[in-house]
RNA sequence: GGACGGGUGGGUGAGUGGCUAAAACCAGCAGACUGUAAAUCUGCCGCUCCUUGCGGGCUACGGAGGUUCGAAUCCUCCCCCGUCCA
């Protein structure tokens, strides 16, 4: 048993859990929840739910988690909600697309990685892990008909997505109108006070609510956060759209990813995915506006911090010089990527580079072409390049932007 | 069950018998410019083979057949999506 928390003043809790939302619906209600709490020295329950639709988890997903990170760090009870169940009913909000349904070993496994990767941010001990399917799986068809009954078909088709689908003839399926009403039955079935989400869950939070109070119980507090925008500065970051930045890569992966966001981009993701206060990123801003600071400083900086926050603060270190001798002064880096090759005589160019992830030899072909494509620091040109090969020997390979890499050709075996 | 509309390359979406590997736009890639930014400009953007050529072959417009010298385009059947009626 530990030490009871001491709360920190109501005032002091809602600034910083208030900090980067876009909307507390209600605020009044969650600063009674807070005095509440903090004169019973009960901890609000705060659910997150995630479906673990994807093996990997990216920092768009870490926004809300930070979030709920804040709860935890103020001395609430984080609720990391696995939506086993929900996983396979497969929610559309913002999909606009029915998504295939996954299998129950497909969300297990997601599952499980997933949690390997929150508790880089969560402290595992403070941290209750719920799966949704212990509950929502047993319900039989007179629970599941009664929870139904307590809301409208009109209601649900207010949902945006919902309604562009109907509105654009695409098709919704009846059990993507039931993912709601799962969702909030779990608010009920965890007593939530606060469920977080990102904007486009706005809908399915505030059906908690309702739900919640069909059950007897107090609304929970709805509390949005923005939806990251990706790498590429338009859509939001998703897996599918290749725009995101995973937090299982690896250092200098992410921080060449974060490198090349747009300045503009790069104050969102000062909001969202650090914990600078926000007067100081105003007056960063401020700084790169006037021209006191050059942005490329603030980026680095930006791009260290995420960094720092994953991998440590060393490894951060190490990737941003990396980074600045990559491709700042355009040198090899210290651990080159190889390739190993078994082959002699005459060898086609394209040929290596499809060995080295080059997709087929008409992309290879286009790429010598376009003048991408250099090997030992001398650039070649001519498609059907060949190289002779006689005894084995290590040769960089340039393929455009990205960093060099190494080719090991060794001595072929023996048959 | 009936009437009607629709299914084209990663996405949106033109195209109603040959000039179409299939317009245009987006995404993507490369080059220039830079701060590996962003924006912009230029080029590329199905796969494969070789003697790398305005070269040869193959695959592609929901699926399967058919008509035709020739089909994304016409016909038949099937599958899928939507709207309205019941």
């Amino acid at each position: 048993m530990t030490a009871p928390h001491k709360f920190r003043t109501v005032d002091e809790q809602l600034t910083a859990l208030r900090k980067g939302s876009a909307e507390v619906i209600r605020e009044e209600e969650l600063r009674a929840k807070l005095e509440r709490s903090r004169t019973s020295g009960e901890p609000l329950r705060v659910k997150l739910g995630v479906d673990p639709t994807a093996p990997d988890l990216h920092l768009g997903h870490t926004v809300v988690l930070r979030k709920l990170k804040h709860f935890q760090d103020e001395g609430h009870t984080a609720i990391f909600l696995i939506g086993g169940f929900t996983a396979l009913v497969g929610d559309p909000t913002g999909q606009s697309e029915t998504r295939p349904p996954l299998t129950t070993e497909q969300v297990q496994a997601n599952a499980k990685t997933y949690l390997d990767q929150v508790f880089k941010l969560l402290d595992p001990n403070k941290t209750e892990i719920r799966n949704n399917a212990d509950w929502l799986d047993p319900l039989t068809n007179q629970e599941i008909v009664r929870l139904c009954a307590k809301y409208r078909v009109a209601r649900l088709l207010e949902r945006e997505d919902f309604r562009s689908r109907l509105q654009k003839q695409e098709p919704i399926a009846v059990h993507e109108l039931l993912y709601p009403l799962y969702q909030a039955y779990d608010s009920v079935e965890l007593k939530a006070d606060v469920e977080l989400g990102a904007t486009e869950q706005k809908f399915n939070l505030l059906l908690g609510r309702d739900i919640q109070r069909e059950y007897g119980q107090e609304s929970q507090v709805a509390l949005t956060m923005p939806i990251l925008v990706g790498t590429e500065g338009q859509r939001k970051m998703s897996k599918s759209l290749g725009n995101y930045v995973g937090i299982t890569e690896s250092p200098t992966q992410m921080f060449g990813k974060l490198m090349s966001i747009s300045d503009e981009l790069m104050w969102s993701y000062y909001d969202l995915l650090t914990d600078f206060a926000p007067p100081v990123i105003v007056r960063l801003k401020e700084a790169v506006r006037t021209g006191v600071l050059h942005p490329k400083k603030v980026k680095t900086q930006l791009a260290r911090t995420i960094v720092t926050e994953f991998h440590g603060e060393n490894a951060a270190k190490k990737a941003a010089d990396e980074f600045d001798q990559v491709y700042r002064k355009r040198q090899a880096p210290d651990e080159m990527k190889q390739y190993d090759f078994d082959l002699t005589g005459k060898v086609r160019l394209t040929r290596l580079m499809m060995k080295a992830g080059i997709n087929s030899r008409t992309e290879a072909e286009r790429l010598i072409r376009q003048g991408a494509v250099e090997i030992d620091g001398v650039l070649i040109r001519d498609p059907a390049h060949s190289l002779d090969i006689t005894s084995p020997r290590t040769l960089t390979l340039r393929i455009g932007k990205k960093p060099p890499f190494q080719i090991r050709i060794r001595e072929p075996e023996r048959a």
